[in-house]
DNA sequence: CTACCATCCTGGTTGC
DNA sequence: TGCAACCAGGATGGTA
């Protein structure tokens, strides 16, 4: 589930329930996540009150009222579930449990454990490991044509292979870089470096337009759910080449289809007319 | 520095 | 129906 717009989307439902509430009781059930939980992490959130919650790229970043920042990456199956009422029905994924002086509950479930949560000072924020190295949000002013030109210049490596790295543009997985280069007309398989000019300014318009559509739908569901509410978000219905291979182009009307292929190891599908 | 690959883990789907 | 192979939203660390 988790890119961009379904951590965009998680925080939204996060920050009514959780931005001003007291953690008043954390349970943690499996720690060896992607990472193993911080030591004593359920005993260091208990009683500290949400300050804010922010998103930096795919992660989560609750602020705390002790100058902590309590950081979640949902990996490729985390879910955060709010709800109200007693949180008794544990499923066999439920990682982390939080009740709040509210009395609602948060629940972090996360079949395959890709996901991780780390607790560390927020003046240290800056030099995170995990965030340090991330470029320019892709929906701030930051990302121009001339910027993405400038992060993409001199690579060779294929452009769908550029766009997944978190380090040049942040917060892009892989339904959404296919969805965006379709937008722009970008063959997925052209050198990186190659984007110049009028081309980069036009990519830099299509991953905003992709991402601000989904962040409007409420994110993308596959097979079961996303938001907070355990309502779907919709945006699968949208895409326009992702998982429809063999479909006809909905810009070349089908004179060609569309064709899925493996780049690094992942799929990607595209219409090779009109991406170029 | 860059690019490619395997790998972490579980479960759903597909094909024989 | 059984069972194996393959596939999946991410990211990293090792190797070449």
């Amino acid at each position: 589930m988790p890119e961009l717009p379904e951590v965009e989307t998680v925080c939204r439902g996060l920050r009514p329930r959780l931005e001003g509430r007291v953690l008043a009781r954390v349970t943690t059930r499996r720690p060896d996540l992607r990472f193993p939980l911080p030591a004593d992490f359920a005993a260091r959130l208990t009683g500290r009150r949400v300050t804010r919650i922010d998103r930096r790229a795919k992660y989560i970043l609750a602020h705390l009222d002790d100058g902590m920042v309590w950081l979640t990456h949902l990996g490729m199956s985390g879910r955060m579930v709010v709800a109200a009422g007693p949180s008794n029905v544990v499923d066999k994924h439920d990682h982390v449990t939080i009740d709040t002086d509210a009395g609602d509950h948060v629940v972090y479930n996360d079949t395959r454990r890709f996901g991780f949560m780390d607790l560390f000072p927020a003046e240290s924020m800056a030099a995170h490991p995990r965030l340090a190295g991330l470029g320019p949000e892709p929906l701030g002013p930051e990302l121009t044509g001339p910027r993405l030109e400038r992060l993409l210049h001199g690579r060779t490596s294929s452009l769908k292979a550029a766009l997944l790295d978190q380090r040049i543009v942040a917060g892009l997985g892989n339904i959404y870089v296919c969805e965006a280069l379709f937008r722009a007309g970008l063959s997925p398989e052209r050198p990186a470096g190659s984007v110049s000019g009028r081309r980069a300014a036009r990519l830099a318009e299509s991953i905003r337009a992709v991402l601000a559509a989904a962040i409007a739908a409420g994110g993308s569901s596959i097979r079961d759910y996303v938001q907070t509410s355990g309502e779907l978000g919709y945006f699968q219905h949208d895409w326009t080449v992702y998982g429809r291979e063999g479909e006809a182009c909905p810009r070349c009307a089908g004179t060609v289809a569309i064709r899925r292929v493996v780049q690094s190891g992942r799929s990607t599908f595209h219409c090779a007319k009109c991406q170029r």
